[in-house]
RNA sequence: GGGCGGAUAGCUCAGGGGGAGAGCAUCGGCCUUACAAGCCGGGGGUCAGAGGUUCAAAUCCUCUUCCGCCCA
C-alpha cells in the first residue's frame, strides 16, 4: 500500500482519538499484575478555553500516560473541570448583563440555575478541545468540583477540620474585592507598584502645643485612625508617647502609641494607625488593644462612621477629605511616591483591606507535616529548584481566608439558629432544626467556600473519597502532578496539607513544573496584549502533532518557552519528514522480508551500523523520559530519525534494495528501525504514527497505542561498525565537498582517488566503495597506497588519508590554494593548542591516561593531515 | 530589600571541567522517482565582563553589569 504524498493531519486525527476512546483504551484495567501509574489533570477552568498553557500541561501528561502505558504500567489518568467560583461568576453576571439583569435581581437560586445551564452548554468546550490535543485521559474518570461526590468530600473535610479546630470564624481583616463584593485569601491578591503620592497630614496635639505630621498614601483611611503610632528609640517622638491627638475633620481623641514595627524612616517616623483598614495595623492594633473603625464598606463607598463623607465612593472621599485638610490647614505637603498596590487577580479592582467576618482553616498544624513530607524527600519537585519556594511559602503560611461572599459555589455547611444563637455545622443537605433548642428557625451560611478549597482534595475526591474506593486504594498517591510554577502555592501545597491530613498519605511523589509559554519577545500571553498563539488554530492549520512536537521540544527545564508560529511550522516539517521516510519504506516492502531473522553478524556494515545507534537512541530516550527532560528525548529520536535514518541510511538502502542478496534483509531492517522509531514517537506524536502504523504490513497490536515501547538491545551494540561508517561518512562528505566547492553536479562523471598507507581503511573502502560512489554521487572511487599528485587533482584531507579528483584543467589553483590554506590555518591552531597541553608537564602528570592519550592521538592525526596540506600546497604553488 | 533564573552563532536555545553544538535564518548548488514541507555543500561564536580554583574553565567559586520572574 502506497502513502499519500504528504501527511494530512485533518483527514485522520479525529479519526483515531475516536478509535482509542471507543476501544476503551484510555481507561485502566485495575490488573493485578501490572504496576500503576496515575496523574490527576489539573482541572481547568469549566468556562474557560484551551489556550497554548494548557496544551502543554496536558501534552506532558499526556507523553507520561501514553509512555507508561506502552511501558507495561496500568494508567489512570483522571480528566475533569474546576468551577472557578467568582471567575465563572463573572463570566455569567456578564452573560445576563446583556439581558439587562443583574444577579442581585434574578435572586441567588434563578442565578446559580443560570450557571449551571452556562456550565452544561460552554462546559465541554474544554474537554472536547482536549481531545483534539490527542490527551488520552481516562474519561470514564471524568469529574467536576462541583459533582455530587466532590461536594460531598468538601462537607466531609469542612466538618471534620471544624471538629478538630481547624477551621473557625471571626471579624479579622481580610481582603476586599468592592467589585467582585467577595474576600480574597492573600494569595489571590495581585501587588503591583503604582504611582501614586505620599501626602503629609497634621493631626494636633491635644493640649494645643503643636503637631504631629504623619505620612499617608491614603488619606481617606485617616476618618477611621485610632491611634498615631512611632519607633520607641525614636529620640524625636519619645517625648510625646502616650499624648493625645485630635483627628482632624472628625475631632476623635487619639493616643500616640510606641510599636517596635514603626520605621522611622517612612515619612516623619509617625504613622497613623487605621486598624481596620490596614494589615500591619490590624495587628497593631491588636497589641496596644485599640478600637476599630471601619469607615469603607464592602461596597467601597465611606460608611457611616465616616461621618460627613458617608456614602461617598471611597476615591471620592479621598478628593473631599484631602480638599478639606487643606482648606482646613492639616495638609502640610505632597509628594509623589511608588506604591504598591493589591488588585484582584480576577477582575484586577484595587483590593480594600478590611475587617470582616469571614472562615479561614488553621494552617500550620496542616503545614508541618506538608513540609516534612518534601523535606524527607517523599514528594520531589522537579526541577528541585522550586522546593525552596515552598518551604519559603510554607514555613511563612498564615491562615487561609476561605469564605467568599459570592454565589457559585460550595456552599458552607454551616447553620445559624436564630434563637439560641447556636452555630451548626453539619453534612446535612438540610438542617431544619436548631438540635439545641429545636428551634426552627435556623437558616444557612450565606458564603461559599473558596474554589481552592475544593481542588485542595482533588487528587482523592476524583477517586471516590469519602468512600474507600477500589480506586483510591490502586492509585492513591498519583504518581506526579504536572503543572506550573504560578499555582504551586494555591494548589500543589494545599493538596499536600489536605492530602496528608485526610489520605494519611501524600497525593503525589513527584511534581513536575513545566515551564510558562510566552510569547517570541519572551512576554506572558495575553488576549489584552493579543499576542495569544491559539492552540485550537495552530491544531487546524499544522497538525496536533506540529504542535505537540513543538512544545515538547522546546519545553527545557527552568526556562520559559518562547513560542511563535513559524517554530510549529518547523516542527510540521519533521512529521511530513517521518510521513515520507514511511512511505519509501512501505513503497519498497515485499511480504517475503517478514520472514527474515535479523542476525547481525550476517548483516551488511550499515545495517549493523543503524541497528546500533537505534539502541543508543532507545537507551537516551527513555533515560530522557524518567528524567522528565522531554525535549531532550524528543530531540533524541528527532536527531536519530532525520540525521541518521533519513539522511543515511535510507540512502544506503537504495543500494542494497537493488541487489538480491541483501534485498530483504535491508527491508527487514529499514522495517524494524522505522517501528521502532514510531514507538518511540508515539507518545509525543500519537496520529501520525497511528496513521502509519495502519499501513504496516507486520505488527505485534491493532493499534500503535497498544504496543510496547522499545527496550535497549545492548547486543545490537556495535562500536566497530559505528567507528567504521563514521570514516565512510567523513569520506563521503570530503568527495561532496569538493564537488560543491567545483560545481560539479551529479551528472559529471568522476573518478575519484582514496589515498592512504594503511591497510585497514582501504579494505574497508573496497568493501563499500559501491554504497560511497553512489552516496557521493561518482562514477568510480578506488583506494590506493601510493600516489603522485597530479596538477589538475584537489584533494581533501581525512583522519586518515586524503580525496584525490582529477579535473585537469578545470581546476582553479588560486581557489584551491586558498581553500588548503584556509584548512592549514585551521590545523596549526588546534596544534598549537594541543602542543601547548603536550608540553606542559603537569598536564601529562596530573590529567587522567586517557585524555593524554586522546590528545596525542589527535597531535599525530593533526600533524599527519598537516603535512600534506603543505606538501600539496607547495605543488600547487610550483604551477 | 530578600529569593530564584538567565546572558553561548543573526534569532530561539541545548550543553555543564578535557578537540565550541542544534533548529531556524543566511549564502552557493541541486526538480538525484520517499520527501522542494526536500537534498547536498558552505559561512558565521575572545560561550556578558573581571578575578579565582585547577594540569585544564563556556562549564566550578567570587564579584560586577544587564535582563526576566517571584516574595515583602
Amino acid at each position: 500500500m502506497i502513502l499519500d504524498k504528504s501527511y494530512e493531519p485533518k483527514k485522520v486525527e479525529d479519526k483515531w482519538y475516536k478509535v482509542w476512546e471507543e476501544k476503551g483504551y484510555f481507561e485502566p484495567s485495575f490488573d493485578k499484575n501490572k504496576p500503576k501509574f496515575s496523574i490527576v489533570i489539573p482541572p481547568p477552568n469549566v468556562t474557560g478555553v484551551l489556550h497554548i498553557g494548557h496544551a502543554l500541561n496536558n501534552t506532558i501528561q499526556d507523553v507520561l500516560a501514553r509512555y507508561k502505558r506502552m511501558d507495561g504500567y496500568d494508567v489512570l489518568w483522571i480528566p475533569g473541570t474546576d468551577h472557578a467560583g467568582i471567575a465563572t461568576q463573572n463570566v455569567v453576571e456578564k452573560e445576563i448583563a446583556k439581558e439587562g439583569l443583574t444577579r442581585q435581581a434574578l435572586g441567588r437560586e434563578k442565578f446559580i440555575e443560570r450557571v449551571w445551564q452556562w456550565k452544561e452548554r460552554c462546559g465541554n468546550i474544554i474537554i472536547d478541545q482536549l481531545k483534539k490535543l490527542g490527551a488520552s485521559c481516562s474519561w470514564s474518570y471524568q469529574r467536576f468540583t462541583m459533582d455530587e461526590g466532590l461536594s460531598r468530600a468538601v462537607k466531609e473535610v469542612f466538618v471534620n477540620l471544624w471538629k478538630e479546630g481547624l477551621i473557625y470564624r471571626g471579624d479579622y481583616i481580610i481582603n476586599w474585592c468592592p467589585r467582585c463584593g467577595t474576600a480574597l485569601a492573600d494569595l489571590e491578591v495581585e501587588m503591583r507598584e503604582t504611582q501614586g503620592k505620599l501626602w503629609y497630614l497634621k493631626y494636633p496635639l491635644e493640649d494645643g502645643r503643636g503637631f504631629v505630621v504623619v505620612a499617608t498614601t491614603r488619606p481617606e483611611t485617616m476618618l477611621g485612625d485610632t491611634a498615631v503610632a512611632v519607633n520607641p528609640e525614636d529620640e524625636r517622638y519619645k517625648a510625646l508617647i502616650g499624648k493625645f491627638l485630635v483627628l482632624p475633620l472628625i475631632g476623635r481623641k487619639i493616643p500616640i502609641i510606641a510599636d517596635k514595627s514603626v520605621d522611622p524612616e517612612f515619612g516623619t517616623g509617625a504613622v497613623k494607625v487605621t486598624p481596620a483598614h490596614d494589615f500591619a495595623d490590624f495587628e497593631m492594633a491588636k497589641r496596644h488593644n485599640l478600637p476599630l473603625v471601619k469607615v469603607i464598606g464592602e461596597d467601597g463607598f465611606m460608611t457611616e462612621e465616616a461621618g460627613p463623607y458617608k456614602g461617598l465612593e471611597r476615591y471620592e472621599a479621598r478628593k473631599k477629605v484631602l480638599e478639606d485638610l487643606k482648606t482646613q490647614g492639616f495638609l502640610e505637603k505632597e509628594e509623589d511616591y511608588k506604591l504598591i498596590l493589591g488588585h484582584c487577580y480576577r477582575c484586577d479592582t484595587v483590593i480594600e483591606p478590611l475587617v470582616s467576618k469571614q472562615w479561614f482553616v488553621v494552617t500550620k498544624p496542616l503545614a508541618q507535616p506538608a513540609i516534612a513530607a518534601v523535606e524527607y524527600g517523599f514528594i520531589k519537585f522537579i526541577p528541585e529548584n522550586w522546593t525552596n519556594l515552598y518551604f519559603d511559602w510554607m514555613r511563612n503560611i498564615r491562615d487561609w481566608c476561605i469564605s467568599r461572599q459570592i454565589w457559585w459555589g460550595h456552599r458552607i455547611p454551616v447553620w445559624y439558629c436564630k434563637d439560641c444563637g447556636e452555630t451548626i455545622v453539619s453534612k446535612e443537605e438540610v438542617v431544619e432544626r436548631c438540635p439545641v433548642c429545636n428551634s426552627e428557625k435556623v437558616y444557612q451560611d450565606e458564603d461559599v467556600l473558596d474554589t481552592w478549597f475544593s481542588s485542595a482534595l482533588w487528587p482523592f475526591s476524583t477517586m471516590g473519597w469519602p468512600e474507600k474506593t477500589e480506586t483510591l486504594t490502586t492509585f492513591y498517591p498519583t504518581s506526579v502532578l504536572v503543572t506550573s510554577f504560578d499555582i504551586i502555592f494555591f494548589w500543589v501545597a494545599r493538596m499536600i496539607m489536605m492530602g496528608i491530613h485526610f489520605m494519611g498519605q501524600i497525593p503525589f511523589q513527584k511534581v513536575y513544573i513545566h515551564a510558562l509559554v510566552r510569547d517570541e519577545k519572551g512576554q506572558k500571553m495575553s488576549k489584552s496584549r493579543g499576542n495569544v498563539i491559539d492552540p485550537l488554530l495552530m491544531i487546524e492549520k499544522y497538525g496536533s502533532d506540529a504542535l505537540r512536537f513543538t512544545l515538547i521540544a522546546l519545553a527545557a527545564q527552568g526556562r520559559d518557552i518562547k513560542l511563535s508560529e513559524a517554530r510549529i511550522e518547523g516542527f510540521k516539517h519533521f512529521i511530513n519528514k517521518i510521513w515520507n521516510a514511511s512511505r519509501f519504506v512501505l513503497m519498497n516492502i515485499e511480504p517475503e522480508s517478514a520472514e527474515v531473522e535479523i542476525a547481525p553478524a550476517k548483516l551488511p556494515l550499515w545495517h549493523r551500523w543503524i541497528l546500533s545507534e537505534l539502541q543508543r537512541t532507545v537507551k537516551k530516550v527513555r533515560e530522557k523520559l524518567e528524567e522528565f527532560e522531554f525535549d531532550q528525548a524528543a530531540m533524541e529520536v528527532y536527531h536519530f530519525f532525520w540525521g541518521k535514518f533519513c539522511d543515511w541510511f535510507l540512502e544506503v538502502a537504495k543500494v542494497y534494495l537493488k541487489k538480491e542478496e541483501t534485498k530483504l534483509q535491508t527491508q527487514k531492517v529499514l522495517l524494524e528501525v522505522l517501528t521502532t522509531c514510531l514507538k518511540l514517537l508515539h507518545p509525543f506524536i500519537p496520529f501520525v504514527t497511528e496513521e502509519i502504523w495502519a499501513y504496516l504490513p507486520k505488527k505485534d497490536t491493532e493499534h500503535i497505542i497498544k504496543t510496547n515501547y522499545p527496550v535497549f538491545k545492548e547486543h545490537l551494540l556495535d562500536e566497530l561498525a559505528e567507528e567504521k561508517v563514521q570514516f565512510l561518512q567523513e569520506l563521503t562528505i570530503g568527495i561532496r565537498n569538493i564537488k560543491a566547492e567545483y560545481g560539479l553536479t551529479a551528472k559529471t562523471d568522476l573518478k575519484v582517488f582514496y589515498h592512504c598507507s594503511e591497510d585497514q581503511y582501504l579494505n574497508l573502502l573496497s568493501q563499500e566503495n559501491e554504497v560511497i560512489e553512489f552516496l557521493a554521487k561518482v562514477k568510480k572511487i578506488e583506494g590506493v597506497k601510493q600516489h603522485t599528485k597530479n596538477k589538475g587533482e584537489v584533494s581533501y584531507i581525512l583522519s586518515k588519508g586524503e580525496v584525490l579528483i582529477n579535473l585537469e584543467n578545470l581546476i582553479d589553483l588560486e581557489k584551491e590554494v586558498q581553500r588548503l590554506t584556509k584548512e592549514k590555518e585551521k590545523l596549526e591552531s588546534k596544534l598549537k593548542q594541543i602542543e601547548k597541553k603536550l608540553s606542559n608537564q603537569e598536564f601529562l602528570e596530573k590529567a587522567p591516561k586517557e585524555v593524554v592519550e586522546k590528545e596525542k592521538g589527535a597531535y599525530q592525526e593533526f600533524k599527519d593531515r598537516l603535512k600534506v596540506i603543505l606538501r600539496y600546497i607547495e605543488d600547487l604553488q610550483k604551477n
